[in-house]
DNA sequence: ATTGGCACTCGCACGGAATGAGTGCCAGGC
DNA sequence: GCCTGGCACTCATTCCGTGCGAGTGCCAAT
């Protein structure tokens, strides 16, 4: 593929189809763009097209659609995200900079990135297992019935009640408070587990051990919990009306899919930092349902570290410069929002 | 409306329609359903349904299809919601009693929601005002920086993070946490914001004001914050592919006001408490778009105080026995389960 | 009041013809 | 050697017209 006029070709194509939705043939093309050459011209350059594989005639007398290959090319080589404008910016900043909590930054995130890019959005929770836990709270709500609360420094919460056979006092419980905190203050996850495990079973047996074991047993409980690496949240499904022809095709295997949080999160893929938005089209993936749907994702975290993937998830025929823009866009407000709290 | 034998004939006619998704004509009815009369019977007594709005024809050479006042009458009186079997009383319990914390439960009873009845499932999460303060605390994430944690009886954990101008130190701020905990622990919310609000502004003028100050603003801040009370659980969207004919007519709007949460939730209207289940039936409503999805609610809450709402949201075309049944079964056990915490 | 009979209505599925967008190929021009 | 105008061809889609059949409404009989 080295004609350069080709590669101009396969890119009006994929920018008219995603914007009309159909087939598009060699006359309209020169119309709509200035390529300076005849209808004929192109036919031939679309012949060779399809020959590679970049395009295909959905029957003999359409025009022709993009293929996975052809978008595939056309994301690698043929776009260059667009940046956001001044005005969009601001948008995005004034959004975000209102939430109080995290959830209150996922849920925006989400709201902001199916608005800006008019597709199903999904943003993950922040994982837990690279966070470093901020504080431990131990809370007596009834003699026999503790409330563990884990702070993590990205702004999750967990909660776990506990109950105990015993009645604790509270000095007891500021006691533990104080070693716990002690152990795992500023520490990350996976160290926080060792080190509760050392409280756990200690050297020595001694009489409270019981409750130690058990809160610590809790803690660790909740700092590895993997479903809750799973927390993800949704928005923009209306959008998918905008497609409602292929609905059974396209819109119902992807609503089942979103159903399905490991299904969704693998589909977005590992969390890729610094800036970098992955694109999967189409058929690349490993669920044959999704042939028809394409992801654009990438990863978010304070300082570039990825804790987490967002991204937008749609047809194949989307706009996929404007969709990466938006979600580099919003993964870097993100980021920084929570290098900041 | 006396006859009784026509209010079984609308009752087939409802029970054939929610099934097969098809008109049904008078003879498919003496068919299934043992009425013992003949057709032509039954086409007298559904020209006197039709008469009197029960039921109406798509067209003449079809079978009827009920109208919403048709439904409604089904619901209000030819149906009497029909106890869970114990099988399915023992999933449910078995489902929900997994759940380590109100977002588990919540999600969890969505989930189980949207299985039991095959529709989409809406969840409310408790609202702040009427429940009680359990707990306040108070962190120290760096000099400057504080975050509080406030612990609400009903499980639900609502933070804020607060920037002070000056630092605080470890005494001052044990202090004040015990001070803010004398005065709200255990108090439902509204009396908590009575006390803070003394808090925040005492008689005497003294130093250390200005953080107490802050601190007890952002606490009624948290507690009156009415955003969070349009907090809600949607799953099973994949469901309404099921009904994907009527796309544009059903499906769309639907999704959209999905979108919309507190559309949604004035929808599912007003907390109803004591195993009351309301139905909403197609245009009942005011939203025109949503004149043919309807809304099975009820209320839930620990002692049946209804302190939010839950339930499914479908095409009025639907089975509101069974969708009545779950809704009813869910939201006791849910109610039992925030009983327990 | 119920029933069998019967004529009637009308949506829908099927089939053939017309339509036209778009292609591939070829011969001529820059 | 690449580009272009011309031309014959293909084939999905659209539009009618027809026949079918489910279902109705009405009526006379029981």
């Amino acid at each position: 593929m080295q004609n350069e006029r080709r590669l101009s070709v396969l890119r009006a194509i994929v920018e008219d189809y995603v914007k009309t939705e159909e087939p598009v043939g060699s006359k309209a093309l020169v119309e709509r763009h200035g390529l300076g050459v005849s209808p004929a011209t192109v036919r031939n350059d679309m012949a060779a097209l399809e020959e590679e594989g970049y395009i295909t005639a959905p029957h003999t007398s359409a025009g022709r659609v993009p293929t996975d290959k052809g978008y595939r090319l056309f994301v690698d080589r043929l776009t260059t995200v667009k940046p956001m404008t001044a005005a969009e910016k601001r948008a995005i900043a004034g959004f975000l900079d209102g939430a109080v909590d995290l959830d209150d930054v996922v849920s925006r995130s989400t709201r902001l990135l199916s608005q800006l890019t008019r597709q199903v959005a999904v943003v993950q929770y922040p994982t837990l297992s690279r966070s470093t836990v901020r504080h431990v709270e131990l809370v007596s709500l009834a003699p026999t019935r503790l409330l563990l609360v884990l702070i993590l420094s990205t702004g999750r919460v967990e909660q776990r009640l506990l109950e105990v056979t015993e009645e604790v006092s509270e000095e007891t419980l500021a006691g533990l408070r104080t070693q716990v905190n002690a152990a795992v203050d500023g520490v990350i996850i996976g160290e926080a587990c060792q080190a509760l495990r050392a409280i756990a079973h200690p050297e020595a047996d001694d009489s409270r051990d019981d409750l130690a074991t058990s809160i610590a047993e809790a803690l660790i409980e909740a700092m590895s919990d993997h479903r809750s690496d799973e927390r993800i949240s949704i928005g923009g499904t209306s959008n998918l009306a905008r497609f409602g022809d292929s609905f059974d095709t396209a819109v119902r295997p992807l609503l089942e899919a979103l159903e399905e949080h490991v299904v969704l999160l693998k589909l977005m893929g590992e969390a890729t930092a610094g800036g970098l938005v992955t694109v999967r089209i189409g058929a690349e993936g490993p669920y044959q349902e999704l042939s028809q749907t394409s992801v654009v994702a990438t990863g978010y975290g304070p300082g570039d570290e990825a804790l987490a993937t967002l991204g937008v998830v749609g047809p194949t025929r989307m706009d996929y410069p404007g969709s990466m823009a938006a979600v580099r866009a919003v993964a870097r407000y993100l980021s920084r929002i929570l290098d900041e709290a």
